[in-house]
DNA sequence: CGAAATCATCGACGCGCGTCGATAATGTAG
DNA sequence: CTACATTATCGACGCGCGTCGATGATTTCG
């Protein structure tokens, strides 16, 4: 491996001149700017990452950390958050890379603190009280949320709006007549947010739970008429599961949208297309979502230990209407 | 942060002594080692990566490349193979991250390298000539491909010994008097090894091609007695699809292993007990050969470009009745 | 008991790069 | 033509740690 001192001694120039072409940190001719350039290629010159790590004070290099990755089949959803972040933190000149994890213990996080190579931790698929976050928290590194969770402290974060789009979802199906609401998700619990919509709006909630993949969606639709036969409009909080529910709704006898009508709240733009018929959705911009955590996460990395700034973030995203929701 | 000088400092001892406690290089007396420890547990030290990387040569860690993980849903053998390389690598005082790719062209390539900050690469889901083995070569970093690919030079790798893999499945088969071979695979294309055996033990051989999801399973059990009525023994090289095909089987009148007997070459075991009923393999440890690949990955990081040895190691596995096979 | 071997520890150096202050070269105004 | 601002470049230093050679302390053995 070549270093700056060969490309200098090629060039002609000093060490110091090497660094501010690459730079640019200071103004170089472009006479010894080109020289430099052509040393550089010659010899197929790359800064030394550690080196420079060491030098500039902290690297900059961004851990995205998520629960067991191969556990549960990730989806999409999880390629555009990944993608989002990778680009985000790249255009402010950070790269980053994914710390696999095994077991769910947060001895991984402790390793990855321990070897104190990146700049920061991006915290993704964060559960109730998640251990990880105060794990983060009290060894003091810059450390952002991709979700949010209940701890007792402040941390910065980039979510969804969850508590509008709820509520923006349900007041469409309400405007439409429908009352009795079905909720499809992975969960038995209803999230708070979605309660609390649902009895400002004075809908009847019914959950519909089922696991997120393709049988999920299936069964739900076979069950349909025995179990849910008194839902007219659903607010889907799943992706794959709402695709083949959907698909398999014909079926079974039901049509969508003259016997139900549905709302997507998490899924892709993609997914929803995919589908037949197509299922509306209340926007979920997952890969911008997930720039703009990139990004505040170099900023908090960037502001230092000086700055206790704690900074929140919470998008929503409009009703995009595919025709999978009619008048009651 | 604190540095070792802090920890020096606060011990009473030189820096080079806090760097022999921490590894062990150089015999220290226990009770000056105490002290160090003590100091380190008091200050919460941890050694800088970066520095570490920079003083010692190259840096302790690999990097796993893997196409676009969320395109395709990666399945529970890439959560193995991921697992494996950790452990491998880990044991051998290496750590390890995941390069996440956006796009499949090797842009992705270029920027880990120009990075230089990982000590080698493993190459997972390699494809026929694959362009990153070509980058990798040419640039000279230490890699080592978990899988195989055909380009024009020798390059480290661990996969499966397939050769003997289907060879081993085929003659069970065989020996039972299946003479009609259905291949449940992802691609229309025979692989060259599977068709040789084929031939070597004169077998037919009919290609049930489908997708490895859920659906892809389904619909091939679905179709089996229209397209393959012919076909008494299969051997499979997908997972999810030889799961649900098996699953779904006697919906559609096919007994197993009355009708049918089959194997399932690539796919872990918890799912091949998964299946109702069970489906006999040859078995794939993919945990046991991805730590091999991690091990082997620090083997070659640590001989250096003074050797110019290149590794091999291909792995079999036993045949693992679980009574999915019958005489025919 | 003295010489040699062993043990525990120290100090110094260098890894490659970012950056600050200084310096030489050039331009500008009085 | 001198005084001073501006530009282009250089040299030096330090980031934090791994490791080598050296040194003083202790033990071993003839």
């Amino acid at each position: 491996m070549s270093t700056r001192a060969d490309v200098a001694k090629l060039a002609g120039v000093s060490e110091s001149t090497v660094s501010y072409v690459l730079s640019g940190k200071r103004p170089i001719s472009d006479s010894t700017k080109a020289r430099v350039q052509a040393a550089i290629g010659q010899l197929g010159y790359k800064s030394n990452y550690a080196a420079a790590a060491l030098a500039g004070g902290s690297p900059r290099m961004v851990t995205m950390m998520t629960s067991n990755l191969f556990l549960t089949p990730p989806s999409r959803i999880d390629g555009a958050l990944v993608d989002g972040i990778v680009n985000g933190v790249r255009d402010c000149g950070y790269h980053s890379v994914i710390w696999p994890i095994s077991n769910d213990d947060d001895s991984d996080v402790e390793m990855l603190l321990n070897l104190n190579f990146s700049g920061g931790v991006i915290l993704m698929n964060v559960v109730d009280n998640d251990p990880r976050v105060h794990t983060l928290h009290s060894a003091g590194v810059p450390f952002v949320v991709l979700g949010r969770t209940k701890v007792g402290f402040a941390y910065n974060y980039v979510d969804r709006d969850f508590e509008t789009v709820y509520m923006h979802a349900l007041t469409i199906l309400k405007n439409l007549g429908h009352i009795s609401i079905g909720v499809l998700s992975a969960s038995t619990i209803v999230n708070p947010y979605l309660k609390k919509a649902a009895k400002s709006l004075k809908l009847n909630m019914k959950m519909m739970t089922t696991t997120n993949n393709y049988d999920g969606g299936i069964i739900l639709a076979r069950d349909f008429k025995k179990y849910y036969a008194d839902v007219t409009g659903i607010i889907s909080l799943l992706d794959i599961a709402t695709v083949s529910f959907v698909n398999a709704a014909s079926d079974f006898g039901i049509s969508i949208p003259n016997d139900i009508s549905i709302i997507g709240v998490n899924m892709l733009e993609e997914q929803a297309e995919s589908a037949t018929p197509k299922i509306s959705t209340i926007a979920f911009e997952a890969y911008d979502l997930a720039v703009s955590c990139g990004k505040i996460m170099v900023e908090v990395i960037e502001a230092g230990k000086d700055s206790e700034k704690r900074k929140g973030e919470l998008w929503v995203g409009d009703f995009i209407d595919r025709g999978s929701t009619s008048q009651l």
